[in-house]
RNA sequence: GUGGCCGUAGCUCAGGUGGUUAGAGCGUCAGGUUGUGGCCCUGAAGGCCGGGGGUUCGAGUCCCCUCGGUCACCCCA
């Protein structure tokens, strides 16, 4: 006996099926349409890359030396999945120089090997904008408000916006040299794992959940005090500009992000509906270094990315963001055969209604079930008795109310019928 | 990558201490109404009990391995 197959979607992966699928099209559109009113057009660009393109933004990241799906290709190239959006939208801003400042705005999927849980997948997809060659610190505020209104656009309200400020690259190496130092002397009151990031990646000791860590942190040299006077103004800026639009934001001096290219503006929303583990919805910032990075020169940018799993996980958690689809207007049911439904499927269609219709040759009651089902708000059916009479039967299904129209009428009859106010009689 | 918990019809779940043909609700399909949905009634289909190995006369129930999910760590959206 052969063996069965038994394909399942790959671990950390999953299908995103009708109805649910429908609060995904949503998602996207509100998306889209907040990004088109800021003035940010869509970039579509590669699901892969030649792998230095991230492993430039990442050295000594997780994301990028332990979690990149890469693999060498037939041709020998060694290419990588892309485990974020901002890199692939850097190096297509470089290829491109387009004129600045450059604004676009992105929907895709971000691979990650890693261990999945609830919202945290290793293909997940992640919606954001990247604004590339401006240093203004207006531009902060614009990306940082779209992000906020993005969430409340999902009807979110339970979620905060978390704000640090880097400072230049020379601030962020001057403050991770001093918090090293720091550090150091006091590796043995730290926790063991937290220990070991003092050596490689001190800054990311910050943002430690263990108690013993946050002790000693607590007397730690603050970020704030490493940067320098342009730095401290910009941040101030920012500040002014949320407060002016009325956004309220928290200033964490302990913000660490995963990816190291950030200097400046660093921001997070984050809600804890799902757990400390997920809490982060939507996170960006500056990344002045980027460009250079990537060969080209050097320019400024700013962006963010918001995870669309966890968005929909966190509206579930908040009740809001429901997935009704929207009902079909006619139903078509046909009990006679031959070529009257297809052609009254299509008219109707073409007339710009959303119909649909029965297959299989049903029973009239099995054709009626589904047509209940759809959330259609008529039916139109076409039998012997319609088609002997040129006519088709059209059902208002909310009211049970019927009649017979000539079948040249049809359409218009449906139009109209639609636009009266809906029975909500029986 | 490490550790805990979980894995029975499409879905949600029930199946004391191992014992004959593995159940329910919902959903699906058909019929009750030979051209009329929702409610109701009847019936049917649908299960390598995640997979493999072992213990046993006998395993959905016990043991081992494995795959997947989930939670925590880690990391992040």
């Amino acid at each position: 006996m052969p063996e069965r197959p038994d394909f399942r979607a790959p671990k950390g992966t999953q299908d995103v099926l009708p109805p649910e699928s429908g609060r995904w099209e949503a998602l996207l559109a509100v998306f889209a349409g907040l990004a088109r009113r800021h003035g940010y057009g869509l970039v579509q660009s590669p699901m892969f890359e030649d792998i230095g393109v991230f492993q430039r933004i990442g050295e000594g990241t997780d994301v990028v030396t332990k979690e990149m799906y890469d693999f060498e290709d037939k041709g020998g190239r060694h290419v990588a999945l892309r485990p974020e959006g901002t890199a692939p939208v850097a190096r297509a801003y470089v290829e491109h120089r387009p004129t600045t400042p450059w604004k676009v705005w992105y929907a895709t999927p971000a691979f990650r090997y890693e261990q999945p849980q609830a919202g945290r997948l290793r293909q997940h997809h992640q919606v954001g904008v990247e604004a590339i060659g401006s240093s203004d610190p207006d531009l902060d505020v614009e990306v940082i408000a779209l992000g906020d209104a993005f969430l409340r656009a999902l009807g979110l309200r339970r979620f905060r916006l978390v704000l640090n400020f880097m400072g230049t690259p020379a601030d962020r190496a001057r403050y991770a040299g001093v918090l090293q130092a720091w550090l150091r002397d006091r590796s043995g009151q730290l926790d063991r794992t937290d220990a070991e990031k003092v050596e490689g990646h001190p800054l990311r000791v910050l943002d430690s959940k263990h108690a013993e860590t946050r002790a000693v942190l607590a007397d730690a040299p603050r970020m704030g005090d490493a940067l320098d006077d342009a730095s401290v103004a910009h941040g101030r800026r920012v500040q002014e500009g949320l407060e002016a639009l009325g956004l309220a934001a928290e200033l964490d001096p302990t913000l660490v992000r995963g990816l190291d290219y950030y200097t400046h503006t660093l921001f997070e929303f984050q809600s804890d509906a799902l757990g400390n583990a997920q809490s982060t919805l939507l996170g960006g910032g500056r990344y002045d270094g980027l460009i250079e990075q990537l060969g080209g020169p050097s320019t400024p940018g700013i962006g963010f990315g918001c995870g669309i799993e966890r968005a929909l996980l966190t509206c579930d958690a908040e009740g809001v963001f429901g997935g009704d689809s929207p009902p079909l207007d006619c139903f078509v049911v046909d009990t006679a055969g031959g070529d009257a439904a297809v052609v009254l499927t299509r008219d109707l269609r073409a007339a710009g209604l959303a119909a649909d219709r029965a297959f299989d040759s049903r029973s009239m009651k099995a054709q009626m079930k589904a047509a209940g089902k759809s959330g259609a708000r008529v039916v139109a059916i076409v039998g012997h008795d319609e088609q002997a009479a040129g006519t088709v039967t059209v059902r208002d299904l909310a009211s049970g109310e019927q009649g017979q129209v000539a079948r040249a009428d049809v359409t218009q009859h449906i139009k109209a019928k639609l636009a009266e106010p809906q029975e909500t009689t029986t």
